[in-house]
DNA sequence: AAATTATGTCAACATAGCTGACATATTCGA
DNA sequence: TCGAATATGTCAGCTATGTTGACATAATTT
């Protein structure tokens, strides 16, 4: 080897031409949804700060808003992440009374999870800034213009898997 | 105090009705925003496992390829983080020859940020499946459905703050 | 009764943010 | 010309949120 392993040093030669659009891909795009989404999650985030909880309590709250009764085991398919991460902030927020768990009625190794008034309230506060923002998004955009944006953003997520397909930690 | 302090125990009632779009708030553009973003970003992401790098490095690389010769300062300002969190994947990126630095060539305080071959190629690996993926989204849009999904992104953005100010870590 | 499932929990580790404090080189302003 | 301000780097320690692996318990299924 004399190239490849290439550990600095021996001075690479630089590249002053900007990457853009004419690399055939869609910056631009790419671009706009890194800031857009940095700046949509940073208002729920300046609320969290007052609260001490996080990002990650955030969509917790969210989804068993969306969906009180929801299994663990649903909501860790939903998120994507492993039962041990759900479990550290799913504990604070059931400790401090934002989500409640039920046995499930028919199985009741099940816990089902809801949210308390307490957690309505912080879910609907979390959604509103964000809600008030995409608003303002849209507020220039006709019928077509929205569906458009609706369309787009479905297509953007990956087909649900069917069945029983890959497990995040099956134990 | 009786209510409001609540660390759970006596039993919140619990709430069975799903939050829904009937409470004045856009829950399925917030979602789908969730879902996108997170299926968007994990693309780049599998590519970042094999070299060892993570989506810190992503953007670091993305944006020193998109503006070469940009500053520390405009860097940080970019990607809205501390000196002290960007110094340890910059210096990994600079150590690994993905990235180079050069004095200003006005102010020689600078340290301008330039990308090598090696580091544009790896940013336009990582921008190729993203790309594909937004191609894919589009595909069954129309020029003016397209304007719309980028007028909703743009308006998703804070408008940029003018002259200097607020600063991040004012030392 | 044995195997499987749904959940919880302990321990250890990695990444990527953060704050605070201080160092160095360079430039700017009085 | 000298002192203040600026651009950057760096040390140390903390937090949040992800990860693996191992093991425990209760309930359900076969």
């Amino acid at each position: 080897m004399s190239r490849a392993g290439a550990s600095k040093s021996e001075s690479d030669p630089i590249l002053a031409q900007p990457m853009g659009d004419a690399d055939g891909i869609d910056f631009e795009i790419i671009e706009l949804l890194f800031f857009a989404y940095r700046d949509f999650i940073s208002d729920p985030d300046a609320i969290l700060d007052t609260s001490g909880f996080g990002r990650a309590h955030h969509r917790v709250v969210h989804f068993v808003n969306r969906e009180p009764g929801l299994t663990v085991a649903a909501l860790l398919d939903t998120l994507k992440i492993t039962k041990q991460s759900l479990a550290r902030v799913l504990k604070q927020l059931i400790d401090s009374g934002y989500i409640a768990q039920v046995a499930g009625p028919e199985d009741r190794r099940q816990r089902r999870l809801f949210p308390t008034e307490r957690g309505r309230e912080l879910a609907l506060a979390l959604a509103r800034p964000q809600s008030r923002r995409i608003a303002r998004a849209m507020e220039n955009l006709d019928e077509s213009g929205r569906a458009a944006v609706k369309t787009f953003l479905s297509g953007m997520i990956n087909p649900v898997s069917r069945a029983g397909a890959d497990d995040q930690d099956a134990t």
